[in-house]
DNA sequence: TGTCCACTGGAACGTACGGCTT
DNA sequence: AAGCCGTACGTTCCAGTGGACA
């Protein structure tokens, strides 16, 4: 046997013989749906009489949600969806639903391909007019006699993506359907969407519209609680670690998808240290982890030009001791593609990536007028220099990139 | 008070690609 | 095979702009 097969058994003993503090850690999930919703009551009720009167066979009327992230709106229509389809079954109504992340399906095409697959219509990833899709996709529904529950979970990314023309054709769609049926249910993150909708689509969309708060600390510990006792061993989780737990999360607008993830990441930790207990320390510990593993995951997966100008970005705070601008960034960004061998991009593209590594949190930046020297943008790293440095130096391209000393700034700090 | 810098960011367009329909 | 489609990723063009400076 093999050293590595030995170290790799007692590993995997020690799991199995270890003092195991989770009960089902599948429950931590963030696609899980609890029995129990705490302070979601009003929400419950209101959705499931707006969507009842599909049990008779009548169509319910649209519903727009809005929530920040965390606040239980995709779990709280999930919920409802079920109770309701297993109603329907009891009573023997054929309701059908469809849930889709518009922000992961990206296109009005692949909303609409997706749409298509929950009535069991195949639709190729590409080479059909989205006009063709919609047509096949009413079509399905009219010829089936399908009532469709559709349920549309981040559309403000979708809107601010496309337009509001696949939602146009939607809300329209009952009029041009001799027997099918749809309802629409809208999840937004942005309270401020509405105003990027036209006033037909809006008035359609919304003809109810519930609101979820961001839970307070308190409600957040019930939450926890809740979820705890199915999740966790008894008494492994000490009341201080749930409180520290909510109280973080309910610093960050209330959101409990991020409080579970804590709680279920601090077990994790727990239990590799071999402990029975879930400590405060073991929370900050995983609030660490979990922003740690994320630098590192962004930044790894980067797009090999994203990367080179962050490398710029890095080296130009690392040698000039002060944050970089757009300028300077794209003339070291060029410097580094000759030294790497790769076509440098225009600065109007090198500018877009700069904003989307400030849209993921890779960077900051701040627009800046100079006056007489012009405006620019002030681009400051999110992360730690040696952070970016430890990670980069394995790049397979950009390794060399992250000791190299730039003419250009060099000549800068000359002058 | 007007000028002018160094960009920003919107919009239209180009190209390559995989894949459809006819 | 021809013609079209959506998608990704980019370029080109250009109007717009906050505020220091003359």
């Amino acid at each position: 046997m093999t050293i590595e097969s030995d170290v790799l058994e007692n590993i995997f003993n020690n799991f199995l013989q270890g003092p195991s503090i989770f009960k089902n850690r599948e429950t931590l999930r963030p696609d899980y749906i609890p029995k129990k919703l705490p302070h979601r009551n009003q929400q419950i009720r209101r959705i499931g009489s707006i969507l009842a009167p599909f049990l008779h066979g009548s169509r319910g009327s649209n519903i727009l949600i809005y929530g920040k992230t965390g606040t239980g709106k995709t779990a709280v229509v999930k919920y409802v969806l079920k109770k309701l389809l297993e109603k329907a079954h009891e009573a023997g109504t054929a309701i059908k639903t469809c849930y889709i992340n518009c922000r992961l399906a990206g296109t009005d095409y692949r909303v609409l391909a997706k749409l298509c697959a929950s009535i069991g219509i195949k639709i190729p990833f590409t080479g059909l007019a989205t006009g063709e899709v919609f047509d096949r996709f009413k079509n399905g529904l009219d010829i089936n006699n399908f009532f469709l529950i559709i349920v549309l979970d981040e559309i403000d990314s979708l809107v601010k993506v496309m337009g509001d023309t696949l939602l146009y054709e939607l809300t329209r769609i009952n009029e041009n359907l001799t027997y099918g049926r749809t309802s629409l249910i809208g999840i937004s993150n942005d309270l401020l969407f509405k105003e990027f909708l036209d006033a037909r689509v809006l008035s359609s969309l919304s003809e109810e519209e519930v609101v979820f708060r961001p839970y307070i600390a308190p409600e957040l510990n019930d939450i926890l609680y809740e979820r705890a006792k199915i999740s966790f061993v008894d008494n492994v989780l000490t009341e201080g670690a749930l409180n520290l737990c909510s109280a973080l999360a309910a610093a960050e607008h209330g959101d409990a998808r991020r409080a579970l993830d804590l709680l279920r990441v601090s077990g994790e930790l727990s239990e590799r240290q071999g402990s029975n207990k879930i400590t405060e320390d073991h929370i900050r510990q995983a609030q660490d982890k979990i922003e740690k593993d994320r630098v590192v995951e962004v930044l790894t997966t980067l797009p090999l030009h994203s990367k080179v100008v962050l490398c710029g970005t890095y080296l130009i705070k690392q040698i000039m001791m002060k944050p970089a601008i757009t300028g300077d960034v794209f003339e070291v960004y060029k410097e580094l593609c000759e030294i790497i061998n790769i076509e440098p991009l225009t600065q109007r593209r090198v500018s877009s990536l700069i904003n989307e590594l400030d849209t993921i949190g890779i960077l900051n930046t701040k627009l800046l007028s100079l006056g007489r020297y012009g405006r620019t943008k002030k681009i400051k790293l999110n992360s730690n220099l040696s952070v970016i440095k430890n990670i980069y130096s394995q790049d397979a391209w950009v390794s060399k990139l992250i000791n190299y000393k730039p003419k250009y700034l060099l000549n800068l700090k000359l002058k």
